[in-house]
RNA sequence: GGGAGUUUAGCUCAGCUGGUUCAGAGCACCUGCCUUACAAGCAGGGGGUCAUUGGUUCGAAUCCAUUAACUCCCA
C-alpha cells in the first residue's frame, strides 16, 4: 500500500500481465465435478486463419461477461474455443499463393495439396487465439478445438455415416447454386442476392414455318445457346395460334418448339420467354413438366463448352454475352434493349455471379430432420433473444429445404462414400472398403456447416465430458448465421443427441461505422481491434461496445467512443487511489466494519443492493446494456459523485476512530464494486483487486464470489434522508452556478425547515463550501437573498452587495412557470370527475399530494418575488 | 411478392406489464472552475408536439389500427 499510485490508468502495462496470470493457474480450466452445477459456452468457430474483427469483438465479450459472470456465481463455468477450416475461404486463399508460384492444384494432386493446406492452418492458425487473449476472454484453452481435429473428423464423418443409413442423404443430378470462382457447389443459404442494373434484351426468334418472328425477352442473351423451348401462358392470346409450332433458334442449327406453361408471366416483357432448363431453376421445372432437354452449355469455371456453335466456344459468359448480342444485331434480331433492375444471386465465398449448374450432388432431406427442432424451439426449450427471431427460425424451419453438403473442393471432411471401380455400386462407412483396390472414393467434402453443425456436442471428446457439460447453456452469435448454424445445430442436436444443444440463444447486434454503413474493407471503415485494445485498453474496448449495443439492434461504432470506457476505467481507477491514499497510515481493519454508520453509509449500502439486484434480473433476461448502464450510473453517479464526496468530511476532518472506519467501510464498498465489475472489464478490476491487498499466489478475483443482493439492505429511510440532502445541494449549487458565485468564495445558506438534522446540515455545509448555515423552522428570509424552494425547505443565501436583482428574479420566475405547468397538468387531472371515479384511490392520492406540494411551492416563490419589487 | 425490425434532444439510444415531478442517459453544445482521487475531471445550464393520423381509456411515448420513411432477412 506503499506504493505510488499513477494519476491515470494505464492499460498496456497491466492487462498482459494477468493475462499471463491468468493462464499460468490455469484460472478457466474446468473438469467436470458432480459437486457443481455446470456452465457451459461453446464459441462461435471463428475461421482457423481469420483474423479477430469487431464483430468477434462484441461476440466474444458478451460470452465473456456471462462466463465471468456465472464462474463467479459459483458455477463450474467451461467456455470451449475453438476454430473452423472455412473450406472455400482456406482453399481459395492457398490455391491463390500456389497460382503467385504458377501452381494449380490440379497439377500437383489432393494429398499435396492438403499439405500445403495444413502448413497454411498452422502458419496463420494461432493468431486470433492471440487476438481473443488480448480481449481478456477467460476461455478453457486445455480445450481447444478444431473441426478438423482427428476425433471430430471422425465424428462428421459417422453422422453423415449414420444420416445415409437412415435415409436421409441421397445424391442426385439437380440443377444447384454453382460458383464459378471456386468451381463448388454452394447450398441456398451462401447465395445473397444484390439488385443490379442490368439490359432487358429483346430478340426475334424466327419461326420455323417462315410465317414471322416471336419476341422474347431475356437478362441472360449468352443462354441462348441453351435454349429448348420458348414458352408461353396458355391463357394468353396474342400467342394461342403459335402454340405447337416451332422455332429455328438463331445461331444454332437446332429447332425448338413452342410450349404454354402457367408459370409464364403475361406481364413480363412479350409475354413470350426462352427455356433454357440447364441454367435457369423455373426453366428446369418447365422442362421437367414438358420433357424437355436440358443442354448444358459451360464449364464449371462458366466458360462455353463443345455444347455450343464453334464460334462462341471458351468464352467467358460475360463475353459470350456481347459476342451474342453482336452476331444477333448483325442478323437483326434485336427487336430492342431495356435498361432493367433485378436481383441477381451472388456467391457469398466467391463475390461472382452463381451460375444455376446442372450437377451431381449429395444432398441431405431436411423436411423430417428439423420437425424435433422446431418444436424445442417453439415450446421454449430453446429460448431465443430477443424472441422475436423465433418468427425467422420457424418460417425458415417450415419452408425448409433439401441441403446440398457437397462441395467440389478439397480441404473439409472428405465424403465417405465408395464407388466399385466395375459395378459402380456404392459403400458408405466411416472405413474404406478392405477391397480398397477395386474401390474410388468421391471427391468431394462437405460443407463446413455440414460439420460445425455438430459443434456443441462434438467438441467434448469423451463420454464423462459430454455428459456433464451438454446441453450446454447459453449460444451468443449473430443473427446472420441463424439459418447456417444456429438452426442446424439444434437439428443436430435433437438426431444425435436426443436433446437441446443450448437453452438460450443470444442473437447479438450487427457492427457498423457512425454512418450506419457495413463494415467492409473495401470501405477502409472497418477499425482493427488491436489498434482500439492499444489505443484505448480492453476492458475499455469490452465496456463501450456493451454500453452501445442495444439488444435486437444494430451498433454504431466509431474508435473514438471507446473514450467512454477509457474515462470510465479511470474514473474507477482514481476512486481507488484516492481510498488507497487516504488509507495509507490508517487501521482498517475489517471488525470497523460496522463502526460509526451513517444515514450515508446505509444509503450507499442501499443503492448498491439495488443495483446488485437489477443488475442480476438484468443478466438474466440477456439485457447487457441495460446492465452496463446500472454499473456505469452506480460507479459514477452513485459512488463517485456523491459518497466518495461525503467520505471526505469524515476523512478529513474526523478523529482516527472515525476516519479508520469509514475508510475501511469505503474499502471494503470498493473491492465489492470491483467483484461486480469484474465479468465486464477483467482487466483492471483484477489489478485493483491486486493493489487492494496483498493476495494469495495463485488467487484472482475471476474466482472469488460474486456480490450477493441482499434485500435487507435497501432501506428506504436513508434513501429519503439522502434525497433530500442532494435536493437542497443541488439547489444551493444552482444558485451558485447562476448567480455567478466563484467557486472559492465561501457563502452563508439559511433553510427553513423542520425536518433537518444535524448529520445532513453537516454534509451540506462540506458540499457546497459553506461558511454558516442556519437551519430551523423559524428563520426569516434576510432581504437581499437569493432563494429556493424545494418540498419541505425554503432556502436562502444573503447576498448582500453582490446579488443581481433581474437575475434573481428570472430565476424565480422560471421555476414558477415550470412549477405552473406541471401543476395544471395535476389540476385538470383531478378536476375531471371520471378520472376522481375510475382511477385507483392510491392514484389519486398521489397527484393530491402532487397538488398541495407545488402549490405550496409556488405560493412560496411568489412570495419572495414580490417581496423583491 | 412474403416476413421482421426501427422512428423519442444536434448525434447514438433508455423508457419492462398504461399512472413514481415522465419526458430521461451518454456524447456534442453553452457558462464557471487546474476545489489536495480523477481536466480522461468537477459544478451549473440550454435543447424534444415522443414520425403521421385516428381509436381504446378517467389517463397513452407506452396498447390497437392507419399512413409515411428507413434498415434487414427470405423468394
Amino acid at each position: 500500500m506503499q506504493r505510488e499510485i499513477p494519476k491515470t490508468y494505464d492499460p498496456a502495462i497491466v492487462e498482459d500481465k494477468w493475462y499471463k496470470y491468468w493462464e499460468d493457474h490455469s484460472l478457466f480450466h474446468s473438469e467436470p465435478d458432480p459437486l457443481k452445477k455446470s456452465y457451459t459456452i461453446v464459441i462461435p468457430p471463428p475461421n482457423v486463419t481469420g483474423m479477430l474483427h469487431l464483430g468477434h469483438i462484441l461476440n466474444n465479450t458478451l460470452q465473456d461477461v456471462y462466463i465471468r459472470y456465472k464462474r463467479m456465481k459459483g458455477f463450474n463455468a467451461c467456455w470451449v474455443p475453438g476454430t473452423d477450416h472455412a473450406s472455400i475461404a482456406t482453399e481459395s486463399k492457398v490455391m491463390a499463393l500456389l497460382r503467385e508460384q504458377g501452381i494449380s492444384k490440379y497439377d500437383i494432386g489432393r494429398e499435396e495439396f492438403l499439405k500445403h493446406c495444413w502448413e497454411w492452418t498452422h502458419k496463420y492458425g494461432g493468431i486470433i487465439y492471440k487476438q481473443l487473449r488480448k480481449l481478456g476472454t477467460s476461455l478453457d484453452w486445455d480445450r481447444e478445438r478444431f473441426t478438423m481435429d482427428e476425433h471430430y473428423y471422425r465424428q462428421v464423418i459417422e453422422a453423415f455415416v449414420d444420416l445415409y443409413n437412415k435415409g436421409y442423404i441421397y445424391r442426385g443430378l439437380r440443377l444447384v447454386n454453382w460458383c464459378p470462382a471456386s468451381r463448388s457447389a454452394i447450398s441456398n443459404e451462401e447465395v445473397i442476392y444484390r439488385t443490379v442494373k442490368g439490359k432487358l434484351w429483346h430478340f426475334r426468334y424466327p419461326l420455323s414455318d417462315g410465317s414471322g418472328y416471336v419476341v422474347v425477352a431475356t437478362t441472360r442473351p449468352e443462354t441462348m445457346l441453351g435454349d429448348t423451348a420458348v414458352a408461353v401462358n396458355p391463357d394468353d392470346e396474342r400467342y394461342t395460334g403459335l402454340i405447337g409450332k416451332s422455332i429455328l433458334l438463331p445461331l444454332t442449327d437446332r429447332e425448338i418448339p413452342i410450349i404454354a406453361d402457367q408459370y409464364v408471366d403475361k406481364s413480363f416483357g412479350t409475354g413470350a420467354v426462352k427455356v433454357t432448363p440447364a441454367h435457369d431453376p423455373n426453366d428446369y421445372q418447365i422442362a421437367e413438366r414438358h420433357g424437355l432437354l436440358a443442354i448444358n452449355i459451360f464449364t464449371d469455371h462458366a466458360f462455353t463448352n463443345e455444347n455450343v456453335p464453334e464460334q462462341f466456344r471458351h468464352l467467358d459468359r460475360f463475353v459470350a454475352r456481347k459476342k451474342v448480342v453482336e452476331k444477333l444485331e448483325e442478323l437483326g434480331l434485336v427487336e430492342k434493349i431495356e435498361d432493367h433492375t433485378n436481383n441477381v444471386g451472388y456467391s457469398q465465398r466467391g463475390d461472382v455471379p452463381i451460375e444455376p449448374y446442372l450437377s451431381e450432388q449429395w444432398f441431405m432431406s431436411m423436411k423430417d430432420l428439423s420437425e424435433p427442432a422446431l418444436k424445442v424451439v417453439e415450446e421454449g426449450q430453446v429460448k431465443f433473444h430477443p424472441e422475436h427471431w423465433i418468427k425467422t427460425y420457424k418460417h425458415w424451419m417450415t419452408n425448409i429445404n433439401d441441403w446440398c453438403i457437397s462441395r467440389q473442393l478439397w480441404w473439409g471432411h472428405r465424403i465417405p462414400v465408395w464407388y466399385h471401380n466395375d459395378t459402380g455400386e456404392i459403400y458408405c462407412a466411416a472405413e474404406p472398403p478392405g477391397d480398397i483396390e477395386n474401390w474410388h472414393q468421391d471427391e468431394d467434402v462437405l460443407d463446413t456447416w455440414a460439420s460445425s453443425w455438430l459443434w456443441a456436442h462434438a467438441v467434448f471428446t469423451n463420454e464423462k465430458d459430454q455428459k456433464y457439460y451438454y446441453p450446454t447453456d447459453l449460444l451468443v452469435t449473430g443473427p446472420d448465421i441463424i439459418f447456417f448454424w444456429v438452426a442446424r445445430m439444434i437439428i443436430a442436436g435433437m438426431e444425435f443427441q436426443e436433446a437441446i444443444p443450448f437453452k438460450d440463444v443470444y442473437f447479438t447486434s450487427i457492427i457498423r461505422d457512425g454512418q450506419g454503413r457495413k463494415m467492409s474493407k473495401s470501405l477502409g471503415n472497418s477499425p482493427d481491434p488491436l489498434d482500439v485494445i492499444a489505443n484505448y485498453g480492453a476492458d475499455a474496448l469490452r465496456f463501450t461496445v456493451n454500453y452501445l449495443a442495444p439488444l435486437g439492434q444494430d451498433l454504431l461504432f466509431e474508435e473514438e467512443k471507446c473514450e467512454l470506457g477509457r474515462n470510465f476505467a479511470n474514473k474507477i481507477w482514481n476512486a481507488g487511489r484516492f481510498l488507497l491514499m487516504n488509507a495509507q497510515n490508517v487501521r482498517t481493519d475489517k471488525s470497523l466494519l460496522d463502526e460509526h454508520v451513517d444515514f450515508t453509509d446505509k444509503w450507499i449500502i442501499s443503492k448498491f443492493n439495488d443495483t446488485l439486484e437489477k443488475l442480476d434480473r438484468s443478466l438474466d433476461n440477456f439485457d447487457v446494456n441495460g446492465a452496463v448502464k446500472l454499473i456505469y450510473s452506480y460507479v459514477w453517479n452513485d459512488f463517485c459523485d456523491w459518497y466518495v464526496e461525503f467520505t471526505k468530511n469524515r476523512i478529513y476532518f474526523g478523529d482516527e476512530e472515525i476516519k479508520s472506519a469509514v475508510l475501511t467501510r469505503a474499502l471494503v464498498l470498493f473491492e465489492e464494486m470491483i467483484k461486480m465489475i469484474h465479468p465486464f472489464m477483467p482487466f483492471i478490476s483484477e489489478e485493483i483487486w491486486h493493489v487492494l491487498a496483498e493476495r494469495k499466489e495463485g488467487d484472482s478475483i475471476s474466482v472469488q464470489d460474486f456480490p450477493k443482493s441482499d434485500a435487507e439492505k435497501i432501506d428506504s429511510e436513508s434513501e429519503k434522508e439522502m434525497e433530500f440532502v442532494q435536493n437542497v445541494v443541488t439547489a444551493i449549487r444552482n444558485i451558485r452556478g447562476e448567480m455567478n458565485i466563484a467557486p472559492s468564495r465561501e457563502i452563508s445558506v439559511m433553510l427553513k425547515t423542520g425536518r433537518i438534522t444535524e448529520g445532513q446540515k453537516k454534509y451540506i455545509s462540506s458540499l457546497v463550501r459553506i461558511g454558516q448555515l442556519t437551519a430551523g423552522s423559524e428563520i426569516a428570509k434576510p432581504k437581499a437573498s437569493a432563494s429556493s424552494v424545494i418540498k419541505d425547505c425554503e432556502i436562502y443565501i444573503p447576498l448582500e452587495g453582490i446579488i443581481d436583482l433581474d437575475v434573481e428574479k428570472n430565476r424565480l420566475q422560471k421555476e414558477i412557470q415550470r412549477l405552473e405547468s406541471a401543476l395544471s397538468g395535476v389540476v385538470k387531472k383531478l378536476s375531471n370527475e371520471n378520472f376522481v371515479n375510475r382511477a385507483p384511490a392510491d392514484v389519486i392520492e398521489k397527484e393530491r399530494i402532487k397538488q398541495a406540494d407545488w402549490e405550496n411551492q409556488i405560493g412560496k416563490l411568489k412570495g419572495i418575488l414580490d417581496e423583491l419589487g
